[in-house]
DNA sequence: GTTAAGATTCCG
DNA sequence: GGAATCTTAACG
């Protein structure tokens, strides 16, 4: 028998498949993580779960490993540097949206947006458990244009739970902005995962 | 309308 | 070390 009925979700009609539930979501970090600055919650993230819900209805979580912070308009990395733009739009909401953009012809970046509105700030994921590097992690888990400016304290495809596990881990420059100047350049506002505790 | 450059990755 | 590949933003 072929199961048919009305998603909870959006209203339509869905056949062959079963309703899709309200995951127990009681680990999803809240508005208030995420509009702290940028210094704190790209370390923050770090052992912090992505979870994401594929177009087969899947849910699939991973382990954040890898940060970097890009902290306003005076961070000459920082794409907010060149001004509000199309683009760098969602940067300047409320923290705990995606800021998701295309480099180098090829590759999506996810950064997740941090701070208050006016405030342009984002943290790039540039690694996960057995996924380095930012434009793999985007791959992997298939993140595209659509997710631009998706809120992860409220979607139902993308969010971020606590996982209760402490991070150790070390600073260093942030990878691939040369064209920044020696002063941003050599911030050490990339935060990696080196072993966790408990 | 044209153009230069990029928060990367993969291959030789 | 260099190619792949195309969007964005700056400039004319």
């Amino acid at each position: 028998m072929i199961w048919q009925g009305r998603s909870s979700e959006n209203g339509t009609i869905m056949k062959g498949r079963p309703p899709i539930r309200p995951e127990p979501e009681t680990g999803r970090l809240e508005r208030s993580f995420f509009t702290r600055d940028v210094l704190e919650v790209a370390p923050d993230l770090l052992c912090k779960v992505l979870v994401i819900r594929q177009e087969d209805n899947v849910i699939r979580r991973f382990s954040i490993s890898e940060t970097e912070a890009y902290r306003g308009s005076g961070d000459r990395a920082c794409h907010a540097a060149r001004g509000r733009t199309p683009r760098t739009e969602v940067m300047y909401h409320e923290g705990g949206k995606l800021y998701v953009y295309f480099v180098y012809g090829m590759y999506w970046m996810l950064n997740v947006v941090t701070g208050i509105e006016n405030e342009p700030q984002a943290v790039l994921i540039r690694g996960l458990e057995n996924c380095q590097g930012p434009g793999r992690v985007t791959r992997l888990l298939g993140i595209d244009r659509s997710f631009y400016g998706e809120d992860l304290v409220s979607s139902h495809r993308i969010w971020i739970e606590e996982s209760g596990i402490k991070p150790l881990f070390r600073t260093g420059p942030r990878i691939g902005v040369d064209y920044a100047g020696d002063f941003w350049k050599n911030k050490p506002w990339r935060f990696y995962l080196i072993q966790t505790v408990r």
